[in-house]
DNA sequence: TAGATTGTTAATCGATTAACAATC
DNA sequence: TAGATTGTTAATCGATTAACAATC
């Protein structure tokens, strides 16, 4: 599973994967990638070569099988490892994330929480336990945490970075607004809500 | 401002704004193509050429002025709009939203809540009281909002766009993972959480 | 068979990187 | 002046789109 898969087709198979949880639900067999695509409002060309990057499993003529595809990309993309998450800062968006439901379908579960608020340390969001920060590393290590969420101030999120490569996680995905310095060896996705607003603001500013 | 810019080029202007912010506050005056991009990350090749399109007000052997450079970039976003934002869903996330005090910095204030759930209307989040949707398309046009932010379950997502756009928003942000369909005067942007999330975990599978 | 649909190659398009003249 | 740095052109790289043979 060492081949190289554009960012853009690795962004995309996860729309391709919810999509055909949907057409499972609906107890479709077989899908094409004309009708994924209608779906998603992506060119069917861009699907099949998506899916042509990692082998082929489509059938002339008659399209794709849906659950051999979804298990196909599930495990493109490492869905199976059910990987287990740690939040730090349960303020108001790392509780959202805490109760995020939309996890649990895509194999992820959150385990631990953390926060350096003496005052919110021992009681729990969605039935987890808030930690102090100062238990981390042995929490992160006991709870086999493999991905880090940071929900702190940007300021803070160098510093929880840190004490989260020091534990062990296997990746982080951060919600501060501010560029983290991680080893390369440690995944990093940031998830800046100020891109996706503003590039909303842009188009509508150039429309009126 | 009807010059066509790439939404690569867009999607780096927020990043470019925030550090402008940041080196303001501490006072530079003036910054160069490298500086800026070694605190993003981004080379001072890619900066320069982004700035470019829009003209040019760099100083060769000098740098750019960092007020005058940020006032360009937020003129550039729209982000002297100063748009007002209503979050229609006030689960957790959406009430998280409601929350955020990153949106202050740029511009954008949350001036109404919306939830479908009669329990909650009527209370406060964050000093903002929470309506009925039913009052949705008059409560819009009294508070002149001009962003809708969509944070209700998927299968009740496309409904919500639907009164957004007869309601008269500018633009729609959407957080529930599902293919909207708004007429194309309506720009939409996807926040799709899972996105992110499928490529750490991607990232941390081709890795072990 | 005829119609449908994939997988793949070739063509196009767009974005990034490199190079460097202009100039402060 | 010499050193620094922009703005722009050219070269490269990568992603998308088009076309179509293969085949169910």
């Amino acid at each position: 599973m060492k081949k190289i898969i554009s960012q853009a087709t690795i962004d995309r198979l996860p729309l391709y994967f919810r999509t055909l949880r949907l057409v499972e639900d609906e107890d479709m067999q077989i899908i094409s990638s004309d009708e994924l695509g209608r779906r998603l409002d992506i060119t069917p060309e861009q699907i099949r070569k998506d899916l042509a990057t990692f082998g082929q499993f489509g059938r002339k003529g008659i399209g794709y099988d849906v659950h051999e595809l979804k298990i196909k990309i599930e495990n493109i993309l490492g869905l199976q490892n059910n990987w287990r998450l740690a939040i730090v800062g349960v303020g108001h968006l790392g509780g959202a994330l805490a109760n995020y439901v939309n996890f649990a379908p895509m194999g992820f579960s959150v385990v631990a929480l953390f926060d350096s608020n003496a005052s919110i340390v021992g009681s729990e969001v969605n039935g987890i336990k808030i930690n102090a920060v100062s238990q981390l590393k042995r929490i992160v290590v006991q709870k086999a945490v493999d991905i880090g969420v940071i929900t702190v101030p940007a300021v803070e999120a160098q510093a929880v970075a840190d004490k989260l490569v020091a534990a062990g996680v296997k990746g982080i995905w951060n919600f501060a607004p501010i560029k983290l310095t991680v080893p390369a060896s440690v995944p990093l996705v940031n998830e800046d809500l100020s891109v996706g607003l503003s590039a909303l603001s842009y188009h509508m500013s150039v429309r009126s």
